[in-house]
DNA sequence: CATGAATGAGAGTTCATTCAT
DNA sequence: GATGAATGAACTCTCATTCAT
């Protein structure tokens, strides 16, 4: 074999292995969603891909293993936008309204991955907090307690704020998935209102479902 | 084994099997606290009572049925605390601070029944919806619909003020069972001001953990 | 169930677990034998049984364990018969003859147990020294030392002799097994002539094969 | 890669592919020492290689095949050895003295080889005879036929001598691998007078261990 | 009704072997 | 001929569920 053909075929290679772990992750984000984390299978996963059952462990060691990157390659790519959101916030509702306006649209946009987290709906919820989902909450908590630090909020307990706004966000964020009358700009606008202002401030409107 | 002795042992079984039913769910909330719902196997439940494998199936069909059981058993006990608290409420501070000071203190006061929820600190969240528990949901929902129609509250979104009471209301909670410097008390203060004043009414504090 | 009822319930029970132990053992005896330690899965062994796959489970936890079972029986067997031969003996002649004789008619009579020390002729020969036969092989050595002690043999190494005396017995019992004008007691004479008094004592006799 | 480094590695890789062979060999002598047959799989082989998995097959059709050359290649190594002894002797105790001497050097020698025949000490014993195998065992029994016909051996079961050295030879071997404080010397001292004069011939010797 | 061994589907995983590069 | 990822048959073992006792 030539060089030139030994590098072609590394090439070939590589391409071939990023993409086939790429193909099991979006199997994975598929079928978790679909049945849920604890249903879920190996199997069901690779089944769901055109590679054999062995190959999947050419690239995982687990179905834990799986979710987790999963988790992770979705904590990375909201972190930055919700970091960068907060970052170019000018003061505090900029701040709670551009975080919460980000995570809605996501989800939003995003269907298959929130489901992942928010399985069947009456049936059971897995949520599991990888290290980079921990990262994230760890990074909101930190930019309240610089927000804290610069006045534009009371010195209050940094921690439980961060957990109403996950929780806030976490939850509404099913109903946005389950809602087809609701708009992720509405639940953004929503959700900032109750922290600016609390119940009094919220935006009058005519409650369906 | 005398006649006599048979008979008590009858009269005893009569009672054992008033109370196997109740055995199965105990056993089920420790071992579920313990395990998480997913690692959980019925020969973890049984094996944590006195009874034989085959028994369980005279009380539950499945795994799931054991955990609706257990879940609709807590919404049992503290839905009725719940809506009492609102029902007695005056105001609708009362109504709020009275719903989280009854979640919360639930939440400290049986550690064991909301591990089952919250398992594997930091790693894996299960959270259950059963009938039990969406009713609870609802009966939130109406009341704060009611509590609009009475002028007590603006005119919101009551489904989306409903999840984010309830959002609040379980990330709190899992920050009340993970720190041991958070009271319920202060936790439900938190979460009312929070309601009623947004963020610039929250309780200045000291945050450590 | 009345008492007599469920007495004769566990009755049967327990002949049923008792059979069913027993039929995985022999069924493994003749698998080992077939394919060899090695190349046996347990799935082999219960096929050869009328019973289910996780029934094994029931009674062994893996191959190994029933390898041993299956040893322990076999060894149990055969060494009690090696010993009181040994201690019947009236001199060393009769002790040698003796412990050779017994052996190899329990070779010669139990075809099945012996094969599974040794694998099809020609491929692989796997002998798994479990406790008890460690501790048949200790014995001997211990019952050598005593006729060292006694003066009926002379003070040598009494491990080397039992080795010997091992070695011999093993690899005629496998000539024995091929061999059909071979009887276990001109294999005995012939082991028994070489120990007491070397190769000029061997008995003359028409080498055939 | 320049051409002349290309022409240097192509020279380098002819000689590679010969010895590739017994690179293979090599490691596996090794490894089914270190794990047993039966537990080594043709990945630990590779894995002890700097060969990549595909290429063991252009060497070997399967792990029995590598372990027949192996087996052989020793042998073939000592085979020729245990023939020149015998045909050196210039009488049976001379023939005897000096198998036996040549086969516990090379036991004694070759520690590596022999654990192959001899793993897991106490546990469990993997003897494979490979055509090679076998043919030096027929060597000796046609040199112990040549023997008898020369009158320097009655006229006893050829087959039956043959087998009852081996037995010795292997067994003993064992306990030479095991025990430090027996030479290879003393053990063909030990096995030379059993098989010329019986127990009674046996050299007196503390025993120790 | 309680019991607990039997059941067997199916989960996770390994590994000899193939084959595109 | 070397490479090493892909393959998928086959293995070990678990566990919800059944059913004779």
């Amino acid at each position: 074999m030539s060089i030139e053909l030994e590098a072609r075929a590394r090439g070939k290679r590589e391409e071939t292995k990023a993409s086939n772990r790429q193909a099991i992750i979006d199997a994975a984000r598929i079928v978790f969603a679909e049945l849920g984390y604890g249903a879920t299978t190996v199997r069901d996963i690779i089944r769901a891909t055109e590679l054999a059952s062995g190959t999947f462990y050419n690239y995982f060691k687990s179905k834990e293993e799986v979710f987790q990157a999963l988790q992770d390659e979705t904590a990375l790519r909201v972190r930055p936008r919700l970091r960068a959101e907060r970052i170019r916030a000018r003061n505090f509702e900029e701040f709670v309204s551009g975080s919460f306006r980000t995570f809605f649209d996501f989800v939003k946009n995003d269907h298959t991955t929130f489901a992942t987290m928010r399985r069947n709906p009456d049936m059971q919820r897995v949520r599991i907090d990888t290290p980079e989902v921990i990262a994230g909450f760890d990074e909101l908590r930190a930019d309240l307690e610089l927000a804290i630090a610069n006045g534009v909020v009371p010195a209050t307990d940094a921690d439980l704020l961060m957990a109403s706004m996950v929780g806030v966000a976490f939850e509404v964020a099913n109903h946005l998935v389950l809602r087809s009358d609701l708009s992720a700009e509405d639940a953004a606008k929503f959700a900032t209102a109750l922290f600016m202002g609390g119940v009094q401030a919220l935006p009058k409107k005519a409650a369906s479902r």
